[in-house]
DNA sequence: CTTTTGATTGTTGCC
DNA sequence: GGCAACAATCAAAAG
C-alpha cells in the first residue's frame, strides 16, 4: 500500500458486526500459513490488563475491554511507542516464520518432497 | 496495482 | 477449551 499516502482506505471497517461477525476462522488457503504476530494492541493489554483490572475491579471482561480500548486510542502514538516497538520485535519474529513459510513453499514447489515424519 | 476481506494475536471470566 | 468486545496488523486474494 505504498500508494494513496492518505486515506482512511481501510479505517478498521468493524465499524458493524456485518463484514467481521463473529470472526471465525474458516479454511485456510496457505498450507503453513504463518501467524501475525501480537498488535501493539495485544501487547498493550497484557501490561494494562491488570491496571485496568487493579482500578475496575468490578468490571468483567466486557468493561476491561472496553476501557482498554478506549485507554489505547486515548493514548498517543509516544505512549503506544514502547508497544509499538515491542509489536516490531513481533513483526520480525514473524518474518521469520513467513520466510521459512516462503521457503518451505518455494522448496515444495521445486521438489515436493518436503515432510516431517511425524 | 489497489482495495477488500480474511485470518490471527492476547486479555479475562464463565461453563 | 471456546467465545464474547477491543484494536491492530499483515498477507493473500479479488478486482
Amino acid at each position: 500500500m505504498p500508494k494513496v499516502a492518505k486515506k482512511e482506505t481501510k479505517v478498521t471497517k468493524r465499524g458493524k458486526n456485518e463484514e467481521v461477525k463473529k470472526r471465525k476462522r474458516k479454511a485456510k488457503k496457505d498450507p503453513n500459513a504463518p501467524k501475525n504476530p501480537m498488535s501493539a494492541y495485544l501487547l498493550f493489554c497484557e501490561e494494562w490488563r491488570e491496571k485496568v483490572k487493579a482500578q475496575n475491579p468490578d468490571s468483567s471482561f466486557g468493561e476491561l475491554g472496553r476501557l482498554l480500548g478506549e485507554q489505547w486510542r486515548a493514548y498517543t502514538d509516544d505512549q503506544k511507542a514502547p508497544y509499538i516497538a515491542k509489536h516490531e520485535k513481533a513483526k520480525a519474529k514473524y518474518a521469520t516464520e513467513k520466510a521459512a513459510y516462503d521457503a518451505k513453499k518455494a522448496q515444495e514447489d521445486e521438489d515436493e518432497d518436503e515432510d516431517e515424519s511425524d
